[in-house]
DNA sequence: AACGAGAGACAA
DNA sequence: TGTCTCTCGTTC
């Protein structure tokens, strides 16, 4: 038991060396800026208390937090305050680094710093607690307790929230905490085979009872007997005559999954990668090309005797880099996917270990890594990088700030070189590699007759078919169609609770609303004209696409890849042909080996995300595609209202290189004119009601307080209606806050409210959609 | 985030 | 009057 031998009682509160009682300012994994305690009463002198984990009274019972500042109580403030029980750490649970990174972000971006702790993962913060008071003895305060002894331990819960805080404030309670582990029941010896055992009746029970001896522990009575080849009856005896007995014992934790392991080594670094000493970048090539291109970077780290911590978007970019990195060097793994316990129990062993590659997903972020020298951010401009759970963090901003804090250089990589890698990998230290070469066909679609695919995309397809090759078909939606709707007036099936059409799910056939999950079966008639003939309208989705090609091609393979649906690729992977028809899903798989052709059936749509990113999101998304293709060069057929777009002639272009290195440039001149990041630094304001006026007054009401605090007009744009005005039933309203500094965004930001009267306050500091407000 | 207090909504 | 839902405010 991990109790603490002294409970914490009535004792006056422990003074510092100053005479002035010790505070604590600990932090939870909830969303809440630090709270003050009394340091517990157990500490030795001179023990550091920041970084440990501390379990402190909370409501009606206990929980546990992080110490975040140790300090001197506030005058007149130390009887307001309640005494932390106890540590649950000897040394710091998280470093200084690591607190004042929290800190950082948590000041940068308004979301309060106990949130940062959650939607980073920290991990061991939520451990199930075991909580027992002892009431002491009080004649006076006899009526609090009712029934219940004193002196005794009893379970926290025996005694009410209201009175144990009457009993807390008055010093009549003791209280004890301990972490419960996952424990397990075994089989295991208590005593040698003795006389009793003796005689051949007893001669299974004998060997059990050796073979037991033997193994020191079982997992249960029927393991026992299978291992020792008696029946069961006879184990039942022994624990029956005590020369056995069940104990419960703490479970291991199932190991840390490691890195996958590879067959293939990851290439030689590219010539003209270096070692970069500081903040750097790593665009062009493909993923593999870009981690060879950091190998001479990381391994002069570790030479240094300094970790790095490599952050990829996503669980499956995370393995891939791990596996890869693992070829070459000490690689540790480390995502979401692994229980709160591993994530524990590898924060609390890696500060003592030497340097290492910590591979994993924004939960690595935080990691203890003895000597953080580095982090790397894979594939920077990826839209998973902005968290959507927890406190809407932007993880390469955030890993800024974690490595400003450990003194540790920045690297970002990316498919492309986009503003924002130059401003924060550092114009200096940057490696471009080749972009891969695309044989590029653009399909217009203005006036063509064929929709959704058009004719030149279908005789590629057949020559796909023919030639028992494979293809991908990428489709802007899910679903069947965008709208399903009256083919007489044009109606179109509205979500009753968001301003949204409903998507048309042919196979099952039902219209659902991608926003809120409303789900209904196909009306019979146009409510608006009476008409019968229903069906669906614009916007084809994955179920659409492929129906059109199933119908192209008959009897060849097709396959659906997106958020309704993932088919068992395993047969392409073999090299058989076929088709996949995917939303960007696709851009995650695995290079395939006979890809010849890539479509995009609508490439206007990466275009009209409305946000002054869209460019370098589609230029990415098309060079992302030639990385699904393994040594031969696929097509890729563009689909597109938009011939002219400069993403799409850029890598059309006999020397993309240049093209895209000039589209770079027009990009940062059209951002440093606009005032858009990142020479700024963009805040979105989201004021949400139950009613369109209450959520219109309210974000005025946010303008006008932004303004008393002194904000400039270019510095608030808005209050506009969001571009969906209502999801869910509720209205958003919404507001941009543009500064030219970081400190000025942390001035303006203080003078948003968290709520405001029937209405509700969400700010979300680097926005990946901005909409078109700044226009 | 999670909980509890207080305000309205509805049935008897 | 009781009970159920929903909103709002608090957590040292």
């Amino acid at each position: 038991m991990l109790t603490a031998p002294d409970a914490t009682g009535p004792a006056s509160p422990r003074l510092h060396s100053t005479g002035v009682p010790d505070a604590i300012d600990v932090l939870f994994p909830l969303p809440l800026g630090p709270l003050s305690y009394l340091a517990p009463l157990q500490t030795g002198e001179g023990e550091t208390a920041v970084g440990r984990r501390v379990v402190v009274p909370w409501q009606s019972s206990v929980r546990v937090g992080l110490v975040a500042a140790s300090r001197a109580v506030d005058a007149g403030r130390g009887l307001e305050l309640r005494h932390a029980l106890r540590y649950l750490d000897e040394a710091p649970f998280l470093g200084r680094d690591q607190l004042r990174a929290v800190d950082a972000v948590a000041r940068a971006t308004g979301v309060p710093a106990g949130l940062v702790l959650a939607t980073l993962g920290v991990p061991g913060l939520t451990p199930e607690l075991a909580h027992e008071v002892r009431l002491h003895e009080a004649p006076a305060a006899a009526e609090l307790f009712g029934e219940l002894p004193t002196g005794r331990w009893l379970p926290g819960e025996r005694l009410g929230a209201k009175e144990l805080d009457v009993l807390r404030a008055q010093g009549l309670v003791d209280e004890a905490v301990r972490v419960v582990r996952h424990t397990r029941r075994v089989l295991v010896p208590r005593r040698r085979a003795d006389a009793d055992l003796d005689g051949e009746r007893r001669a299974n029970q004998r060997r059990a009872l050796e073979r037991l001896h033997a193994l020191g522990e079982a997992d249960s009575a029927a393991a026992l007997a299978r291992d020792a080849d008696v029946p069961e009856s006879a184990v039942r005896a022994l624990v029956e005559k005590g020369y056995a007995a069940y104990v419960e014992v703490e479970a291991p934790l199932p190991p840390l999954p490691g890195p996958p392991l590879l067959d293939d080594r990851l290439e030689d670094p590219p010539p003209g990668a270096a070692v970069t000493g500081g903040d750097g970048y790593v665009a062009g090539g493909s993923r593999r090309a870009r981690l060879s291109a950091l190998l001479p970077t990381l391994a002069s780290d570790l030479a240094a005797g300094r970790s790095v911590v490599v952050v990829a978007p996503e669980n499956v970019l995370a393995r891939e880099a791990a596996g890869l990195l693992a070829t070459r060097l000490p690689v540790r793994y480390l995502t979401g996917e692994a229980t709160d316990e591993q994530r524990e129990a590898l924060f609390a062993e890696l500060p003592a270990g030497g340097p290492v590659v910590l591979v994993g997903s924004h939960v690595a972020l935080l990691a203890p890594v003895p000597s953080l020298g580095r982090i790397v951010v894979l594939e920077a401009g990826n839209q998973t990088h902005k968290l959507r759970s927890g406190g809407r963090l932007w993880v390469p901003k955030a890993a800024q700030r974690v490595a400003a804090a450990a003194g540790a250089s920045l690297t970002l990589t990316d498919v492309a070189p986009s503003p924002e890698l130059l401003a924060m990998g550092g114009e200096a230290g940057g490696t471009l590699l080749p972009l891969p070469r695309l044989r590029v066909h653009v399909a217009d679609m203005s006036g063509s007759a064929g929709w959704p695919l058009h004719p030149d995309l279908l005789l590629t397809f057949r020559q796909v078919v023919q030639r028992e090759r494979q293809a991908i078909v990428l489709a802007p939606r899910r679903g069947f169609s965008g709208a399903y709707g009256c083919q007489n007036c044009g109606w179109q099936a509205p979500c009753p609770n968001c301003d949204l059409t409903l998507r048309f799910h042919r196979d099952e056939g039902r219209l659902r609303c991608h926003q809120c999950g409303h789900d209904q079966p196909l009306p019979q008639a146009c409510p608006q004209c009476g008409h019968l003939e229903l069906g669906a309208l614009k916007g084809a989705g994955t179920q659409w696409v492929l129906s059109q090609l199933e119908r192209a091609a008959p009897g060849f393979p097709g396959f659906r890849f997106d958020a309704d649906r993932r088919d068992d690729l395993s047969p392409l992977y073999a090299g058989e042909p076929g088709v996949i028809v995917g939303t960007t899903a696709v851009l995650r798989l695995a290079p395939l080996p006979e890809l010849s052709l890539v479509a995009v059936t609508l490439f206007d749509v990466h275009l009209a995300l409305a946000d002054f990113r869209a460019e370098h999101e589609a230029l990415r998304m098309l060079l992302q595609v030639a990385e699904l293709a393994t040594g031969r060069r696929p097509l890729l057929l563009v689909q597109t209202f938009a011939p002219g777009a400069p993403a799409l002639r850029a890598v059309a272009s006999a020397a993309p290189d240049v093209a895209v290195e000039a589209l770079l440039a027009a990009q940062l001149e059209r951002r440093r004119r606009f005032g858009y990041p990142p020479f700024t630094t963009l805040a979105k304001v989201q004021v949400t009601a139950r009613d369109r006026s209450g959520a219109h007054a309210a974000a005025h009401a946010v303008a006008d307080r932004l303004r008393v605090a002194g904000a400039r007009d270019d510095e608030v744009l808005g209050p506009e209606a969001a571009p969906v005005a209502r999801v869910k039933g509720r209205y958003t309203f919404q507001l941009l806050i543009r500064a030219w500094d970081e400190a000025r965004l942390e001035g303006l930001l203080a003078a948003v409210p968290d709520r405001l009267p029937g209405a509700r306050v969400a700010v979300d500091v680097d926005p990946v959609d901005v909409g078109e407000l700044l226009e």
